[in-house]
DNA sequence: TTGTAAGCGTTATCAC
DNA sequence: GTGATAACGCTTACAA
């Protein structure tokens, strides 16, 4: 009875309760670390839309760090989410990550954690990405099916579990389709960026005379790739076939327009969120956590870079 | 004596003050709100790094919220962040906006406010953005310069004072140098979209065959104006001029290369963030807090795309 | 120099 | 159904 005069006094004030006390009285912060390798990049800032409206839908708030794909950073990045205290942490895994001490230290302190997009396939928690070596083996495919024989792959940093996935689901492809796998064919960006993909269609096409196909690890590399042929009058995709990966915006509006395998960015934060948020539930409430692997669909779009 | 031996035995077992129990005690968040209108967009996935970076080195970590350019998100994100009881917040208001309540009642609230990017001169708190009259002002100086009569303009929204500001420095260059200023020569594009850029350019072209020159509020504006030109056999420069805005990466990748005008966009988050940081404390010492207009140096980068 | 207690804004708990 | 109290982890002011 005087609870209702204290609610209704409350509303008449705009009464707003101290998120601050709620969160010392709560042990929690409402508060998710996610620790990604860059964000001007456009792969990452859509990444991060997806993050930042689903968890804000789930009444959490988000700290953003970056790696820059370098193991080093990573950790201390790690180090201060643990000082934060946060509820839950995001990992887009650096390049360079091979030990993976720091993450084993954040499931020792029962932190929730989620892997999406670069994973690392043994440790023990939720991961959010694609089918990596499904995407680049269809990829391939429908290469070799449009008639390539000489297909030059520009994969992404060694180190990385996801392009190694891709490497493996293009030579596999190639063996599968009974063409020959020849090692000197693949090429490693570790950049991913414009003038790679420029620098690494010139070396391949010099090397391999016959190449009639490139499949890159990014669109922008092919985009290099693109602008290289069309610098040196190859003509694409009738001498070269170009696929890349991702799907940038940027990619339909290159001439001719770029065919590239279609991920779901958006939607891998937005599972990446949800997940790790009904991991923080399911902790809270001393339920059990179980650990997911989602992997989400991924596309081919065809356009004109590809026959 | 016994404070030695505590703070001692404190490092050997790794003890770090609980952030929440500190932020209760101090009455503060050491956290800063920011909201821009977008983060999949170059511009300000660039500023965003900027301005993570220097409010980590600051202490301070930072919410990021989106306002899709709408005046209704953006009142709503600033009533989240002021229920969230941050310490300072950052904007680059939406274009939509017009009428600043939110805005006045942060400033009510005595919570430091600093607008960067996109602001409102006649609000009465720090700016930290570029000059836009001159650095439009001195691009279209550089047109006529080089023999340019007949400049088309592809404005921002109409609602936006940077842009406005922008438009106005075109409108001055011109009549300072002579040449008749022709409101049908001025197009607005709300998206910036490349595909915006193609459809104006062509749109332009139509209206006034005699154009020699386009100057495009973005670079990728000028990109769709560009992809327009070399898909009409319009030679670039020699038949029209184009002229972008923000260099982008992507600028020097074009065919021909875009010329452009440079904005320091990290420098303009950093900045942004240095100067409300400094207000949050100079409030919290409680000094009087002085608001500065800061305006970031510009220059204009002559690729390709003008002569 | 050292120790103690109050208070930051909540909520859950336990008497009444 | 109501009201007081303790506790979350920390700092600081004041007393010993």
């Amino acid at each position: 009875e005087t609870r209702d005069a204290v609610h209704l006094l409350a509303k008449q004030l705009d009464y707003k309760p101290n998120p601050t006390a709620l969160n010392l009285r709560n042990q929690e912060t409402k508060t998710i670390g996610v620790v990604i390798p860059w964000v001007d990049h456009n792969f990452y800032s859509t990444v991060l839309n997806g993050i930042i409206d689903e968890a804000k839908k789930q009444g959490y708030m988000v700290i953003i760090l970056f790696s820059g794909d370098s193991l080093a950073l990573e950790k201390s990045q790690v180090e201060l989410l643990i000082e934060k205290r946060v509820d839950g942490i995001l990992i887009s895994v650096a390049n360079e990550n091979s030990d993976a001490h720091h993450l084993q230290e954040i499931i020792q302190r029962k932190i929730p954690l989620v892997l999406f997009d670069k994973t690392l396939e043994h440790l023990d928690c939720s991961k959010v990405n694609i089918n990596d070596f499904e995407a680049s083996y269809e990829g391939v495919i429908h290469l070799i099916s449009s008639g390539c024989e000489h297909i030059v792959h520009i994969r992404g940093a060694q180190a990385a579990e996801a392009y190694k996935k891709r490497f493996l689901g293009y030579r596999e492809a190639l063996t599968d389709q009974g063409l020959a796998f020849d090692d000197s064919q693949v090429y490693t960006s570790e950049e991913l960026s414009f003038e790679d993909g420029y620098a690494l269609a010139e070396q391949a096409l010099k090397d391999h005379p016959n190449t009639d196909a490139i499949f890159a690890m990014t669109d922008l590399v092919a985009m290099g790739c693109l602008a290289y042929c069309n610098d040196h009058n190859i003509s694409v995709p009738d001498q070269v076939s170009i696929l890349g990966f991702s799907n940038w915006f940027m990619s339909k509006h290159t001439f001719p327009k770029l065919s590239t395998v279609h991920q779901p960015i958006r939607e891998l934060g937005e599972k990446a969120i949800s997940q790790l948020v009904s991991e923080i539930r399911s902790r809270k409430e001393k339920e059990p956590v179980k650990h997911k692997a989602i992997q989400l669909p991924t596309s081919l779009i065809l356009r004109e870079t590809t026959r």
